[in-house]
DNA sequence: TCGCACATGTAACGCGTTACATGATTAC
DNA sequence: GTAATCATGTAACGCGTTACATGTGCGA
């Protein structure tokens, strides 16, 4: 027990909500969908599968499609039911660890100019994370499912967040005096 | 090995780059600047310390405060040393698992106003963390630290964050019909 | 005197990542 | 032919949390 309830196991749940699909194509699509704010890694998607067919949550039908071997999964309504379930409850929170912030915190130990060329690195990859958010937030605009508002709004989210990170930056590099040489 | 740069290790190092402290007190430190973004359990910090005794990075000192026990741990040169090369290290990526954007995406499952009421939720709990940051934000305001600075900008990173966030709420909510009866 | 904060530690457990192992198919 | 992608799975390891265990000192 427990696994039963676990976050990776409603994670999977979910995805199968959306379509019924093989272990490998649900880690792809967590990879271009979720990845954000969760992913899985092989280690854990193929024996949590195991596990929750063991339990009747999903059903797996083996395909193969042109000789190559694939398993199927598929939500069963006990699995639709625990999903539901877990969704109704309040979330806790997350344990967040940044290490990035971590290091910011305990900046005055180096020299300046190791912060700001870590918080330009960190300005830079937000930067590439914002322009994919967008991309992603246009083809979700073009897609007619009963799931795209929430996709949406979680993509916004990545968007709200990312642009404040950004805004961020520009202040604190903004009131630090650039490359002072000694 | 590992251990020693361990990211609890460092963690632990900072703290004690501010002052000498006992392993209760890195703990409580922790609780009221970093927990937005860092914390250890006493499972992880008690170990910790005493491995990092063991490699010398840091020292301790048997202390007999009004009879209470007491063991004062201080950052040796090595373990000052150990630090310095860490902060400058470029910090990876954090694995970070959202629970409550997880739920959101999966949205469509669900009755819109389960939704409604997780992101009412989730609304009241940044007001009050943006709250506390505020206050924070003046705690640190009159110190008079070199570590201040730093302080400061995680600390405004966090209130940049929480307003993000408050605004994609306003955001969301309003778009979204209230309470549709059926 | 009772409960809370101070104070230190250990053990068990669960979760998640990484590396390993295998093999088919497709595109170049 | 060879590299990348599709595809599934196992094993070992490390990390972190929770619960357990113990005891002091202070304030109401």
């Amino acid at each position: 027990m427990g696994r039963k309830t676990s976050k990776s196991s409603m994670a999977i749940l979910g995805m199968l909500s959306i379509e019924p699909m093989s272990a490998y194509a649900i880690g792809k699509v967590m990879q271009q969908s979720t990845a954000a704010f969760w992913a899985e890694s092989d280690g854990q998607l193929y024996p949590a599968l195991k596990q929750l067919e063991k339990e009747g949550l999903v059903r797996s039908k083996k395909i193969a499609y042109s000789t190559r071997r694939k398993k199927l999964y598929t939500l069963s309504t006990k699995g639709k039911d625990t999903l539901k379930k877990w969704l109704a409850e309040e979330s806790q929170k997350n344990s967040i660890r940044n290490e990035f912030l971590l290091k910011l915190f305990f900046g005055a130990n180096v020299q300046r100019d190791i912060i700001v060329s870590h918080i330009k690195k960190f300005q830079d990859n937000v930067t590439q994370q914002l322009e994919l958010l967008k991309v992603q937030e246009e083809v979700i605009r073009t897609k007619d499912s009963e799931h795209a508002p929430y996709w949406l709004y979680s993509i916004q989210y990545g968007i709200q967040i990312a642009k404040a990170k950004l805004q961020w930056c520009r202040q604190v590099l903004e009131n630090s005096p650039k490359e002072v040489k000694k």
